[in-house]
DNA sequence: GCAATGCTTCGGTATTTTGCTAAATAACCA
DNA sequence: TGGTTATTTAGCAAAATACCGAAGCATTGC
């Protein structure tokens, strides 16, 4: 049963929005506010982002903290952003 | 535009059925009818599965040849293998 | 040529996912 | 207290995905 497990944290790095917050965590924890610059979610809603969050968070790639008014996220799975790197360089081995 | 090919390979993995093949293909070429008899594949139909082979391969992760009667396919993205490792890893800590 | 084998493509339905707006909650400030 | 800001939850429509059976296409063996 931990092959569904594990699917469970490719499918939720598998959207453009979400791959694109993890990227960002991996820069260090974000507030959501912070989050929703981001020119890959800018076109998205609050509510949808949040949604997103979830996803990752059900996962457990992030985690999130309230600390005053905002909600900081962090990664929480810090192997994602080597994983990342490592697609894509394989993507596009030309521009290497 | 590369943030959403990339989370396409990371979506084509985010199914159990899919991992599977790619675990599996991580151990060497196999043909479909080899793969159609993994216990985690053995639920689905022919066609079922050719699906999901397809979404592997347009995600650039797997590559395919046929040889006489059959068709085999193979990893193309060998990173993929490690990745599926350390994700492993970090979701059952205790188990280790 | 004909039948069998291995796999894919087609067409359809059921389920899941995505994204939205509106409403709720929580913390802070005046 | 009442208002404002930051974020989530709820409910819903539209789009995408998963799965299957039937049909199609090569390749092999007789």
């Amino acid at each position: 049963m931990e092959l569904k497990e594990r699917s469970r944290v490719f499918k939720a790095l598998g959207h453009p929005a979400r791959l694109a917050i993890a990227d960002e965590l991996a820069g260090g924890e974000r507030c959501v506010c912070e989050l929703l610059e981001l020119p890959a979610l800018s076109k998205l809603s609050g509510p949808t982002v949040s949604q997103h969050l979830l996803v990752l968070k059900t996962a457990g790639i992030i985690a999130d903290e309230k600390r005053g008014k905002n909600i900081y996220y962090r990664l929480q799975m810090p192997c994602v952003s080597r994983i990342s790197l490592c697609v894509g360089e394989r993507l596009n081995p030309a521009t290497r």
